[in-house]
DNA sequence: CACTAACGCAGAAAAAAACTGCGTTAGTGC
DNA sequence: GCACTAACGCAGTTTTTTTCTGCGTTAGTG
């Protein structure tokens, strides 16, 4: 039996699409949050028919899923700066410069969003939590190969990103670089 | 000229009705987030008629800026235990309890999601965020007064509610006294 | 260049949300 | 208690939003 099989065309101009739409979903996601808005907001704002995404997609929850799982696969450069606190300082102000762009701060609402939200939810957030822990890993561990005494992954988490995670959320100061480096010296 | 004048009934079932709204509203921001949910969703989980509010407050804006007003006017007790050291432990492990429950976890993601919510928004986040600060300063100053020398208070916000409000709405873990007690023991 | 996947447009169909009239329930003052 | 009526619940109606589809057009791909 033939299977028409149709050739698929992943090239140009479905590929503007795509990524505008991706675009367009992350830009709302920080505008307004997870879950107030909808397919024709998308629409609208990527620049695109309704029904494109409607086809493309089929529901508003496959598009988010699909966005969500992309963007946190874009991970961050890992810092090899050679000293424990080279490393810790880079990666500190390579996620300060993350989450204080527009995208960035889509993806924390996102995450924060997310918990609480079945499933699919917790599993994305899992994902972008362990990513985060696996890199803050590599760099501890490199520096406890060097003979250096690093401090522990949580503590990490909870004096460094944690404050500046806070601060961007409530969407207090700007997180200049004196105050990121200032977190991550007094933990040495 | 004759002005009726109503006659109002704030007691008994007002009262009841207005209660249940206003759990029910707190439980849905808890539960989805800000502005993902209406009038009758609101009504539904408060065991309500959508006309009953209605025409108490108008509409969903007016209803969801009573409500905030109204929690955030409610502040946790200030603690005085004589000393620096037991003011901060207590004031975290109040601060850590009433995060944990899910009226508290419903604040913060309100307090999260009003950042980039509008004018009303930004007011609502920006007097919840005064409110705890203005709680520590008051621990601290006292602190000083009796010739001790208390950390910042950007520090303690930084070093002590940060983490605590990052693990919570992260979903990790449940915030352990121990873990309380240790992140007020680092700044002393 | 032929073929057709993927698109945009416009509008129908469905769903959801907002709002209202009306009879009923139950606070409040006497 | 009792009269008075504010506030309520029920059951629609209207309005708005959102989803989804038919059809002609555009532009990847071999």
């Amino acid at each position: 039996m033939d299977d028409p099989q149709p050739v698929r065309r992943p090239g140009g101009r479905s590929a503007r699409v795509s990524a505008a739409v991706h675009q367009a979903v992350t830009e709302l996601v920080g505008e307004r949050g997870y879950g107030s808005f909808t397919v024709s907001d998308v629409a609208d704002r990527a620049g695109v028919a309704d029904s494109s995404i409607y086809r493309r997609w089929g529901s508003l929850d496959k598009l988010l899923t699909d966005v969500t799982q992309t963007r946190l696969k874009a991970r961050s450069p890992m810092p090899d700066t050679g000293s424990l606190a080279g490393d810790l300082h880079a990666l500190a102000a390579n996620v300060a410069r993350e989450i204080t762009g527009p995208d960035g701060l889509a993806v924390l609402r996102l995450t924060v969003a997310l918990t609480g939200n079945g499933e699919q939810g917790l599993q994305a957030r899992d994902d972008f939590l362990a990513e985060r822990a696996r890199l803050l890993q590599s760099v501890l561990d490199r520096a406890r190969a060097r003979g250096e005494h690093p401090p522990d992954t949580l503590t990490v988490l909870d004096h460094v990103m944690a404050p500046m995670y806070i601060r961007v959320l409530f969407g207090a100061t700007p997180l200049t670089p004196d105050y990121v480096k200032g977190l991550v010296d007094r933990l040495l």
